[in-house]
DNA sequence: ACATAAAACTAACAACTGTTAGTTAACGAT
DNA sequence: ATCGTTAACTAACAGTTGTTAGTTTTATGT
């Protein structure tokens, strides 16, 4: 782990003001002084406000993506493809809860860069929905209706840093096996 | 049904701006614009954006609170309380869909009835979680961890307002039967 | 010790923010 | 017709916004 450049820290000090208030709601000025700085400094390190949104939420969008082209390409069935799923939301919502919390109440002030973020959000759903599609194709999963579960799923998911927070020190494993046991295995006797 | 105010009007426009750009990010101007008039005259019918948020979110929440005290009076067992639970959400998702992307996203600038909303949140969830409580005791549910289901049936319902919109015309049975099989029968075959 | 680069500073800008004051038009009831 | 109410208007305010220009301090490598 080689150390945080003044950019890394900046990008990350920003996560953490927007999750709490928003990217609308976070001055420059707000970020300088967390930053214990002046607001005009802060351009020797970053090219503008929005340039920031972007890096944070494009390296998450493409962890994501990245993440589900591993999946996709694995020769395991869609139950345990599912399971990956899972993995790979609770590791990245742990590794990077502010940047999340960016990612999902944010990406509509990415402009210039808002068609790729939206392009790679299809994707991924896109494949998402293919994976329960042929599940149910292979009677690995009932069958329902595929759209229901992948929002149900999905919510869930996207909504990990919410909740990540609220409890401290989380186990990725246990966290993961609780929700694959609620999210795949059903709750009823 | 009777006829809608003015201020009932602004309300309606505002809540649809709020969800596609979030409180922070409209500005007075931009509701007057939408609603055909000068900022300045929108304060023939409302006191402050402040007061516009507050009276968006606190009714939903009201609502919510309201819905879940006649759940938790209603003699019925764990599943069919979570089932009407389910209803509750669906229902305020399909009337209320741009309001509750208010409450869900801009909550926090609640300023002076924050505490007032944190509240009736906090209540809302020790309740949901009782009925989970009770549920597993009584052997209706089965032994998971309460607060990962709460976390993952809320996670789903809170998030309707997001999906609602991309469907159109959606059946409110029909979709509360969808998510009842899915959030708590399982989807394991 | 000195040159170079990195990163901070002050000062200022034009545009935009929510909001107020004072005024005028529209309209139903008397 | 005239009154009173409702709801629109224009003009302006004081404060805040992201950002730039120009300058000075701090750190680094030789």
């Amino acid at each position: 782990m080689q150390k945080e450049t003044r950019k890394e820290e900046i990008l990350r000090v920003a996560a953490r003001l927007f999750k709490n208030k928003g990217y609308s709601a976070v001055t420059m000025r707000d970020l300088a002084t967390e930053m214990g700085i002046k607001a005009a400094s802060l351009y020797n390190h970053i090219s503008s406000k929005q340039a920031i949104l972007q890096d944070i939420v494009l390296a998450i969008a493409e962890d994501f993506t990245a993440g589900m082209h591993k999946i996709i390409e694995d020769d395991s069935n869609s139950i345990q493809k599912l399971e990956q799923i899972i993995d790979l939301h609770v590791k990245i919502a742990i590794e990077n809860t502010d940047g999340l919390a960016a990612l999902n109440s944010d990406w509509m002030h990415l402009e210039s860069k808002l068609d790729y973020y939206l392009k790679l959000r299809q994707d991924y759903e896109n494949n998402y929905r293919s994976i329960i599609e042929s599940g149910i194709e292979n009677k690995e999963i009932k069958a329902v209706k595929p759209d229901v579960l992948m929002f149900s799923m999905l919510s869930t998911l996207r909504s990990l840093y919410l909740w990540i927070p609220k409890k401290g020190n989380v186990n990725p494993e246990e966290l993961s096996a609780s929700l694959a046991q609620i999210l795949i295995k059903g709750i009823n006797t």
